[in-house]
RNA sequence: GCCGCGUUCGUCUAGGGGUUAGGACGCCGGCCUUUCACGCCGGUAACACGGGUUCAAAUCCCGUACGCGGUACCA
């Protein structure tokens, strides 16, 4: 030990006066036990023997953190301390720096910590090596909603109570309160992130969703006019679980597809898929009225006329159309994508498979 | 090492002396359907372990194990 309680008054004055680097520490207390009232915890209790002198004034002059928390704190007026588990530990030193100020300390509550899927804290390397974003620009660049992810969050450690568990902002403002925030520490799962996306995606009106979907689709070049636009969020609206999913997963509503599935192909694209989809593209073109009910008939008529079952048509057709085999209803897509893109995409079709 | 905080299905959790231990995600099966989703219905799966206390313990107490955090003139 090397400090101005273990020399003699002089010694210290004359240390000081030759201007020999020092710091201001808090002097602990000897054998008491320094407790405070967790919100979630409970009482904490620690032995003041486990404390160290706590540098408050660091040799430069700079006050430490729990200096400076402490100050400002109680300066700010602050009520409620809530904060990370990983501060526990130090906690009891700021209780001791209050008592030594002569103020009153504030409400602590220590909220439990996220951990990687596969334990441990939740550090940017080891969400990085998950897929797990990390900044809030990453969560953005990946069409999140930010209200799923503060749903996400906030049900990490806590509960309403209920079995209720999509909240919007206001009704997670009304709903919480720390006396329902358990203590341990929660795992991050980025599947049920998903769907919390997804249930909130869900929520937007047709308006909404079309801002969402934008950037994305800016971001792969499309420009789409906004009324085309609107149908296709309405067609698809439930099948989203990010806002990305419509310029990646739904590209053919933009652009012809420029491949088709060769599982589907094989499987759906039989002998005479070619001279059906033909046929019912010169049908297609040949109608003076497109939408869903005549593209429909059309189908049907035609299927009745070859003797084959509609599937025979239907699956051809959606492989022609979108370059897969799964997606909206047929006709309804058909009705979106409308009446020359259709012919145009069946004939690509017919020439490219043969 | 020492100090602290934790431990209910794989994951998020409800429940906190007597419950068929509930819900959600995921997974599996079914229904719907032209496909795939959505939706709906059903299934799978848990009280870390050992001692107490008690008529009765997942629930209270102690210990062990395990996990996490903290141990700076960082925050």
């Amino acid at each position: 030990m090397d400090n101005s309680l273990t020399h003699s008054k002089g010694v210290v004055r004359m240390r000081l006066e030759s201007g020999e680097e020092n710091v201001i520490r808090l002097r602990v207390p000897e054998n008491v036990t320094v407790q405070f009232n967790d919100l979630i915890k409970g009482a904490v209790k620690v032995d003041s023997t486990n404390i160290d002198d706590q540098v408050l004034v660091k040799s430069d002059g700079m006050p430490t953190y729990h200096l400076a928390n402490v100050v400002d704190d109680h300066h700010m007026a602050i009520t409620h301390v809530i904060r990370g588990d990983e501060w526990i530990p130090s906690t009891p030193k700021h209780i001791l720096l209050y008592q030594a100020l002569g103020w009153q300390p504030p409400v602590m509550a220590h909220l439990p910590l996220i951990l990687s899927p596969t334990g441990g804290k939740l550090s940017k390397r080891s969400a990085q090596r998950q897929g797990i974003p990390i900044n809030v620009r990453d969560y953005k660049a990946q069409g999140f909603e930010p209200q799923a992810v503060v749903n996400f969050l906030a049900l990490l450690g806590w509960n309403p109570g209920t079995e209720e568990e999509v909240f919007d902002l206001e009704e997670l403002v009304s709903a919480f309160s720390l006396e329902r925030v358990g203590s341990a520490p929660a795992k991050f799962d980025l599947d049920k992130l998903n769907w919390f996306n997804a249930q909130h995606l869900r929520r937007l009106k047709t308006g909404a969703l079309l801002e969402r979907v934008k950037p994305f689709l800016d971001e792969q070049g499309m420009v789409v006019k906004d009324d085309y636009l609107r149908k296709v969020c309405l067609l698809v609206h439930d099948r989203l679980q990010h806002a990305k999913d419509l310029a990646t997963q739904f590209s053919y509503c933009f652009v012809d597809p420029v491949a088709y599935d060769p599982v589907g192909v094989k499987k759906r694209w039989k002998s005479d898929a070619a001279s059906l989809v033909n046929e019912y593209s010169v049908r297609l073109n040949a109608l003076t009225s497109f939408n869903e009910d005549t593209v429909e008939s059309e189908l049907r008529d035609l299927a009745a006329s070859r003797e084959v079952g509609a599937g025979r048509i239907i699956h051809p057709v959606r492989l022609a159309v979108s370059g897969t085999t799964a997606g909206p209803g047929l006709f309804a897509l058909l009705r979106v994508l409308g009446q020359r893109t259709c012919v145009r995409r069946l004939q690509n079709a017919v020439a490219r498979l043969g």
